[in-house]
DNA sequence: AATCATTTTCAAAGCGCTTTGGATGTCTGC
DNA sequence: GCAGACATCCAAAGCGCTTTGAAAATGATT
């Protein structure tokens, strides 16, 4: 059934019907009554790439997830952001689409997009530093926003953020006031916006209550498991073992957690652990009590209000930027306590 | 730029450059050559949109995600799949669109892709047994494949499944002959079909060897951490508790290991676990030797697969229906041993 | 040189919608 | 009883592409 099918059956125009359905005044209420009757009983809904076409709007919104053939990695934040985004989207009639390519590919894939004209506008994910898709967008004109910020770009752009320094720099001085010392520091990519902003608030943190920071107890990798638990491990085999960790991720910080039971301690006895929780839909921290202190935020309300932020700007591309910086809540759990005595 | 400007730029007709780029034969080679060139460094792409309009088809395919507002879970093994049907998508030219939808819509949200005829197919996401989906997309005629299969449907339809049940039958021997004759199984909602199957493969498992399933050790949930921990805990902590365990995917593992462990009880040799393990590029199941002992398919491979089995199904709709049946590798970790003296 | 077959190119229609610029009908006030 | 205002509807153009059917150019054959 199409609007030409629809219209003859009504004998109406396919303005009058389009003009109905489309909540347009000048229609008879009546009409407009009989449209939606007739449209509802026969299943009617307009081809969208008819209707994109005609109105210049593809009613759809991109992500492109670059993958590496090295790291062969999904970030697993992914699913419950695009659960958040996804909600958002179908609220306001929007589709998501998805474009898988390779990394060496991704600008290549941006112009692709913006040429074929297939979404309105994209999300930009897990920003580097002086990411360079900023300025590609800007410069091809597709409207989107940034999950995360880029240092290092001058220009101006669209972005909600976690503050990541002040969450980890909140973290590492509840560690000092418990005593710890020496704080190991298990961190994303050192590439990624993010653990370089959650670096930074460690060694402020640090350098505040005047302890250098220590390159043999910071790491930083992909965030796995097995990353994790190899670093803890290697630093809690080391002389002066760190008697707390700083995780970027509760993946990372189940393999520490692994790490530190194997060498027989008990995680928040002997060995405190902080990290950040995603609050990701299938690795709940704990149910009442949370297993591991953490700075939390959720990366599906994220998802939400950035799909929020971006329809706003596709629907007005010349308002003003949006910057919303959430703060993390530092939640305490049962894998922090005090610092051993011996080890003070 | 689009096809009208290049043309005119070229001094062609719009039928001719369309024809050159779309790769037909009554062309010119030296013509050709000229239009690629153009299209080229004008960064040419014919718009999706009007393409689609004229060709009826939408080079698109679309995964509807059903969102309950109670258990607002998302699939881990969401990221991996999409990846790698993300790729055979991209090779063959195809978009990947996305739909997150409340559970209760869902029916509605596939009568909508149809009708607006946003993509060419989908893919059906986690079966549930007598899966409703099945019937209608058959009733309404959009393609489909199914990622797994529903029992109790008549109706014939493609599909990709790991063979679940033999898999955790291989793993239930594997227990046996080590001695174990308690098995607890940590298992997923019972009423998604790979779980069905799976619980099947242990009971016929357990059954030839003439033990008799037990209710009070076997468990079904939504997979998370926590689910996996819990149950493990309970059922260490009750009268004739398991010496080993069978878990339907790694983050329940994880969760069964902490159990153990808080425990004082040690992983391989007091308890047994093993896992199925979906190869999730952030859950990687150690790195030399496996962690776990565990039945081992990779859920990315499937969506590589299963993005093919639907491009075919699409280009040739009244072709063969293809069944393709994985079989799990057993990999022996570290997770498992035999069964210690006093519970034999 | 004329004819026919083949290659190469083109004008125009059509995909299903929106939207512009009327046309028609109805109502008001004088 | 008629001009003007308003409400309601419509025909046709246009969005950017593909594709049909025909025309023009070229080459081969007599």
């Amino acid at each position: 059934m199409n609007l030409k099918e629809l219209s003859t059956l009504l004998g109406l125009s396919q303005t009058t019907v389009s003009r109905a359905l489309n909540g347009y005044p000048e229609v008879n209420e009546e009409t407009r009554r009989r449209v939606a009757l007739a449209a509802e009983q026969h299943n009617y809904r307009p081809n969208s790439r008819a209707k994109g076409l005609a109105t210049g709007r593809a009613m759809a919104i991109g992500h492109v997830i670059p993958m590496s053939t090295k790291h062969e990695m999904v970030n697993p934040i992914f699913g419950d952001f695009i659960a958040g985004a996804g909600e958002t989207y179908s609220r306001n009639g929007y589709d998501m689409v998805l474009t898988v390519v390779e990394d060496v590919n991704e600008a290549q894939a941006y112009r692709n997009i913006r040429s074929r004209h297939t979404v309105d506008g994209v999300v930009v994910h897990g920003p580097k530093m002086q990411d360079s898709r900023i300025s590609l967008l800007k410069e091809i004109g597709l409207p989107f926003v940034v999950h995360g910020r880029a240092s290092g770009i001058a220009q101006d752009y669209s972005w909600l953020d976690v503050n990541n320094k002040s969450a980890f720099a909140r973290a590492t001085d509840f560690l000092l006031d418990l005593g710890h010392q020496r704080i190991g520091l298990i961190n994303g990519l050192e590439g990624m916006d993010f653990a370089h902003r959650r670096r930074a608030g460690y060694e402020e943190a640090l350098i505040a209550r005047g302890i250098a920071p220590d390159p043999a107890i910071m790491r930083s990798e992909e965030m796995t498991e097995i990353f994790g638990y190899r670093s803890a491990r290697e630093m809690l085999a080391a002389d002066e073992p760190p008697t707390a960790f700083l995780a970027s991720s509760m993946i990372c910080a189940l393999g520490v957690r692994r790490a530190i039971e194997e060498r027989g301690l008990r995680m928040g006895r002997d060995i405190s652990v902080i990290t950040h929780d995603d609050a990701l839909s299938y690795l709940q921290n704990g149910s009442d009590v949370p297993i591991f202190t953490a700075t939390r935020s959720s990366v599906r309300e994220a998802g939400r209000r950035l799909a929020e932020i971006l329809i706003e700007r596709i629907n007005n591309p010349d308002g003003p930027l949006i910057h919303e910086l959430l703060e993390a809540e530092l939640m305490v759990g049962q894998s922090t306590g005090p610092a051993p005595r011996e080890a003070q």
